[in-house]
DNA sequence: CATCGTCTACTACGACCCGTAGAACTTCTA
DNA sequence: TAGAAGTTCTACGGGTCGTAGTAGACGATG
């Protein structure tokens, strides 16, 4: 199973933009990363490995691209904790450590999500 | 923060092995592969960049040298874990998400973790 | 219609990682 | 002391990622 998501760390801000502003531009993109000084071309490129890695869809409009995230920032995160997940031998086992390294009020939180699943 | 562990498939396997045997030389995890028909060297160079890495440990038995994981493979595992989840803008939120990503066994193997944490 | 500004596609390069392994050096051991 | 076993060093080829230039498409504007 190779590895669904492997992203660099331009991608992994770039990612972080779409996901805040739900859609956005290459342009726009470019512009909330501005403090990086990067080249415009360099977020197209970005954004485009993205698109082709499946992450980011796009769809045009007007001259642009307006690009959006395909799954949910929570969903693309529980992806990866499950692929981490899936290295383990024992999962319980791999949980229960994992159910020890959180903070408690994400205990709290992850009790409460548990009790609430139907 | 650069990810703590990027692992390729080959070191993943190794890793796998020396976990599994607890501590291991580099001739054993060659055995142990030796499915996949691959030189010994190969074997030491890939033991060489974990422990590189700081995932491996080794001391001198004898002629050879002896592999140990520094960290169990569940606290590797829940590294990984909480490496996925922060890249979250809520964590509460994906491990909300996270949490209706498990089975029915895992969750109540979770809920029975979390009512365990002092 | 000619031109300019915007946007995209294509191409590229260097750094680094990983799979893969040979060559050479060290050190026991018979 | 020669051979076996082990290690270190070096290296190469493919892939990913950061980074960006160049050229081409398309629409607006005088």
């Amino acid at each position: 199973m190779t590895p669904v998501t492997r992203l660099g760390e331009l991608e992994r801000a770039a990612m972080q933009v779409v996901w805040q502003a739900g859609t956005a531009t290459a342009r726009e993109v470019a512009g909330s990363l501005s403090d990086r000084g990067l080249a415009y071309t360099t977020w197209l490129t970005v954004l485009g490995r993205l698109e082709r890695k499946g992450l980011l869809a796009r769809a045009k409009v007007g001259r642009a691209f307006t690009y959006t995230a395909v799954a949910s920032r929570e969903d693309h995160i529980a992806v990866l904790m499950q692929q981490a997940l899936g290295q383990a031998d024992d999962r319980v086992a791999a949980l229960q450590h994992f159910a020890r390294s959180v903070t408690p009020a994400e205990a709290e939180a992850l009790r409460t999500a548990l009790d609430g699943l139907t």
